[in-house]
DNA sequence: CTTCAATTCTTGAATATTCAATATTTTCAA
DNA sequence: TTGAAAATATTGAATATTCAAGAATTGAAG
């Protein structure tokens, strides 16, 4: 009788590699969708975070946005640049930069917020709205249990 | 009785985001196995697929590595430099290139498969045989919903 | 206090990816 | 058969990302 060797297991069936592809799959959607208004996947995510009003460190705001932080920077830089955001130094450590939404950012994180929403509905009914939430509980769980 | 809106969910409650987080923290622990090795995840996806032994054409191979065309044309050549795999012309179609696993790769590949081996096993270990099954089963669907 | 390690963010150089254009071959309609 | 359109892969320039190093500030131990 032969050892079960998961080593021959063909990729499309590693875990690792259905997160990759769903993964790649959604985002593209979402990307066409949000091109409509010019703004790259991670802008949306950075203006959504900051859209609470309350100040986000860089390092806070990287975690938040699945960032490394030397690109974060620079990201940062180009929308400082477009008036969506603004850097104030942290006045309790001067180490630290806060970032804040501009009042241009807020209107524009509305827009892309609706053609955000427009993409969940619509996987939503292609999808299902049993397995969406059945998926994200599994994501959250995983994303949890990796920590 | 105001209406519910859905603009105002955190972004850590969109499918999109819980994808793009699960995946990076996933492949982050894959990646970090494989470079026991000097080995990005791409390279593996690409030995894997080619270890059926039979001729891929370069797009055959960019769909199922998830990959732009341009991106894997210059990872191959790095591959061919390190003779890990190589292009035969398609004698049937002379526009396509067939690549091909060689003998160095099938070596490298199956040292990489047990590292793989390896990390699936500890997400079996610390999340659990039934979701692990369960969450691959909602991504595939949600790929085939995708198309 | 002083100094040395740790934290936070940015920069510059090295790499990698992407977009648009090109070259080659095939397909297919006229 | 010919010529135009489609398919396939690669290239080069423009962009973006990453790695390693640096600058500034804080924390904390002696």
């Amino acid at each position: 009788m032969a050892k079960p060797s998961k080593e021959n297991t063909p990729i499309t069936e590693h875990l690792a590699y259905l997160l990759a592809q769903a993964n790649r799959e959604i985002n593209r959607q979402l990307e066409l969708r949000l091109s409509k208004e010019g703004v790259p996947v991670e802008q949306w995510r950075i203006l959504k975070v900051l859209s609470d009003g309350n100040g986000h460190s860089m390092g806070e705001l990287a975690d938040a946005v699945l960032l490394n932080h030397p690109t974060l920077t620079k990201m940062i830089d180009r929308m400082v640049s477009d008036t969506l955001v603004y850097r104030v130094q942290d006045p309790n450590d001067r180490r630290k930069v806060l970032m804040f939404i501009s009042d241009r950012g807020k209107v524009l994180c509305k827009r892309l917020n609706s053609l955000a929403v427009d993409q969940e509905e619509h996987i939503l009914e292609s999808y299902g709205d049993k397995s969406t939430s059945e998926l994200k509980r599994l994501l959250e769980s995983l994303i949890d249990s990796s920590n």
